[in-house]
DNA sequence: TATAAGATATACAGATCGGTATGTCTAACA
DNA sequence: TGTTAGACATACCGATCTGTATATCTTATA
């Protein structure tokens, strides 16, 4: 039994997802959740706000999905690197994937001013600082540009699978990583292998 | 003197670009173009028309100057691979820079069958297909393969600047770049090739 | 059982949305 | 000079937007 303040927040996030932020009125939103209009604005001062709580959690959630979908899927960090492109392609073709919820908030907000802009920058700067983590972890040399140049690859990956589709994104990004990776990370198996095809 | 109508897709394309598709009315358009609304309404049947004609022209210049940058930035097909980035390095740090039109047309138009989302769509392939060009014409093994690399390294360098701003994100995906041309070109001196690091 | 907190429904305010109706003005052209 | 096409201004339509006001209902706890 959620919170009338929690239910609001996933109903925003959902509707959010699908239709975009200016194109969701606050009205759909309480239709939706079945929440009263004043018990929503109990709970937000304004509809930014609310928007701000929904990025909030999105945030949180993505970012806990994401983390443990890498930690399922692969042993060793150079695993989780390349289970990235795996974990993404799984969120591609999940039904309510419509893009990165930041990217088209940062589009729809554009100053960088604005607080759900900014919330988008501080996604992102989560997202990469994860990324950088799991370079150095695998023990690539110069690991924050291994970590900057998947980002590149992850939301270049993000935004076709958004316009184009869920198929061959995520797995193309992925082969170019290996690409990436494999000049990076010296592969270091206890009796050495010539790892190039 | 451009006419009435060309004005006010210039005008659409700007505010758009500023402000996105939801937020921008059709009155702010008419006030910034000094155009009538009766005008407007003769030439477009709905905003969404306009939407669509706004993007049609944009892609058309983008695409311009664009492949124009190329040739002008260097001779060899090679080079031209290269220079995307240093186009997009360009377009990044000027002022009107917003991220594309066409992402986030797409991110406020998901609907698959949106004619909105479809002139993205159409927008990507077309970008894609001057890459395919380029990679085959640079010599490319698995040409289609380099060019879809480097569409999602460039679909990424224009996330990352639209959310991030422009430092960076251009040039850290040509050097990206430059590993993955030269795992797909060899070196094409006058006698051999083996280019396998 | 009394009280207080929280959620409810209904109504409304003021602005803005996309789009239309009506009639005037200007300028090119026959 | 008369006609016609295109742009003009103004006013308006119904719908929708975010946000507020008011008053009732439920429920847990003291």
């Amino acid at each position: 039994m959620p919170s009338r303040r929690d239910h609001l927040i996933d109903t925003a996030i959902r509707l959010f997802n699908e239709n975009g932020y200016h194109a969701t009125g606050i009205d759909k939103i309480l239709a939706e959740s079945g929440v009263a209009k004043m018990t929503l604005y109990k709970h937000f001062k304004s509809k930014d706000e609310l928007i701000l709580a929904a990025l909030a959690r999105r945030d949180r959630h993505w970012r806990e999905w994401f983390e443990g979908t890498l930690e399922r899927r692969a042993e060793t960090p150079r695993g989780r690197l390349l289970a990235v492109f795996d974990a993404l392609g799984q969120w591609f073709v999940s039904p309510e994937f419509q893009g990165c919820m930041f990217i088209r908030a940062a589009g729809e907000y554009g100053q960088t001013d604005n607080p759900i802009h900014m919330a988008a920058v501080r996604h992102q700067s989560e997202v990469l600082h994860l990324l950088r983590g799991l370079c150095a972890a695998a023990g690539a040399v110069r690991s924050a540009q291994l970590a900057r140049r998947l980002m590149l690859l992850i939301q270049g990956a993000i935004a076709i699978a958004q316009v184009h589709g869920p198929v061959g994104a995520a797995a193309e990004a992925r082969n170019a990583a290996e690409t990436l990776i494999a000049e990076a990370i010296a592969v270091r198996a206890p009796g050495d292998e010539a790892k190039v095809a």
